[in-house]
DNA sequence: CTCCGCTACTCGTCTAGACGCCCAAAGGAG
DNA sequence: CTCCTTTGGGCGTCTAGACGAGTAGCGGAG
């Protein structure tokens, strides 16, 4: 409980309306704001703003989980509170599925990784076979049963997002495509081999909150939102030939498209 | 304190590493999850469930807090706590800026709602002039200065989202882009007349949580992100004619994209 | 010098209680 | 019957303390 460094967090105003908690959240926000903690840096302890503002220490907490809703910072078990760094975000473009995209050796996220200069990874591999959900199945033309690629992906160690592919199964059994690695180019190429010369994507984009295991499977510090992204792609035929759910963790990527005017 | 109308949440696994208040909030996760409490339905209160899992009012109230990050449930005060509903979303489509969704007498904002049977009103319209930011500046050619139009739209009363708009003041100046009320077919509209034939938009998109004025201007429930959509419009010539900054509440919108696979 | 254990500091969890304000419904005054 | 006050239940805020567990650094044992 030693004194805190300097004067960059002021007093509390007795005769405000704003709870307590909320004035020490504004105060911290201000500092972080105003540059006084850095990215990464370590805010004071907790017991420290105990001390300073002479409120007890649920009062603290209850300012620090303020900020850590809004994202602002995390906790660390034993060490402290630090201002969440940004992390370095990928930026997907809208011509990401072109075909001269495709024509390589690798996968899309592969490409895109290495030519950031990134390591990437791919993980938690799952291919099966099951009977679609009911939005599945809207959108891919009710099949029967469709085949399942579930996948995670890594940038340099970090989990970024996961990914669940639908295909009809009349299209996709006994293919590359219901392989663990479908081989270079990925999906889209194995179905253009496969004649079905893809034409357009649809993506739907939202974002929420994860829910528990979506922020366990991406390790997601609380107060990052999620983005979800379902992306179907038809051929020339105007069949829908897959769909991709896509689960992102927000803070690691913007998404970049290109509308014409028409 | 009453008791628990039956036996919808569970007993505490003592012997667990699970924090009991975790083993609460996922215990009320699971019966929203089945149902047991439909949207908009009033949880137990936090004296029944302290009087059902015989802990304190602290650890209940954690649990609560928990769902409430999540976006799961709001807390009302004087009343309860409730299943936080599914707002109707607002779908975007890629094409909404189409000139033939142009040439008619409104905003595409309100052609949309009145579309969807619903009442829209834009507010807190302001215009004024001021040097652009950096980021602003790089996307619209580096310009001395710009017009700056914000607003914000409300579906049935609800704000949804608020924009700011930035045009070069060379081509807005002195006509009616930089009146309150542009006219029939928005900005846009007023830009083609102005010989600013548009030919594409360039959209970002990213999620986070809101800070708090956003939440405070979109009157977001806890747990609840926002989606940032920042557009550059660019005309025939090539030139960024305009950026508008968006920030939505993300329990309102879907964007929808199409992509060509080219 | 190296390694290990102690210790101080950190955040995590939980208790038991207090007071305040908001809301809705019951009940009395008019 | 209407209106207002009362009252109980609900969440919001805050206190003071306790114990647990993860971390890192210091210092002593080997």
């Amino acid at each position: 409980m030693t004194a805190l460094p300097s004067g960059l967090l002021g007093v509390l105003d007795a005769t405000s309306d704003r709870a307590v908690f909320r004035q020490i959240a504004d105060q911290l926000r201000e500092a972080i704001g105003k540059g006084h903690f850095a990215e990464g840096a370590k805010l004071p302890s907790e017991s420290e703003l105990v001390g300073h503002y002479g409120v007890s220490r649920m009062t603290v907490r209850n300012a620090l989980s303020v900020l850590q809703g809004e994202g602002l910072v995390h906790s660390e078990h034993g060490k402290g509170v630090f201002v969440r760094p940004r992390p370095p975000v990928r930026r997907l473009a809208s011509d990401r599925f072109a075909r001269h995209h495709r024509d390589q050796g690798k996968s899309a996220f592969t490409v895109e990784a290495e030519a950031a200069g990134s390591h990437s990874q791919v993980d938690n591999l799952q291919v099966r076979e099951e009977r679609p959900s009911a939005d599945v199945s809207a959108r891919l033309g009710s099949p029967l049963r469709v085949l399942v690629r579930h996948r995670r992906y890594l940038l340099d160690g970090r989990p970024v997002e996961f990914a669940t592919s639908y295909l009809p199964l009349d299209i996709a059994k006994g293919t590359p495509i219901a392989a663990p690695n479908p081989g270079p180019g990925g999906i889209y190429a194995r179905l253009e081999e496969l004649g079905h010369r893809l034409e357009r994507f649809e993506e739907e984009v939202r974002a929420r909150m994860p829910t528990p295991p979506e922020a366990k499977t991406l390790r997601l510090a609380p107060g990052v939102p999620v983005i979800r992204l379902v992306r179907t792609a038809y051929d020339t035929k105007g069949r829908a030939v897959e769909v991709c759910d896509t689960v992102m963790a927000a803070d690691a990527y913007v998404l970049a498209y290109e509308l014409p005017a028409q």
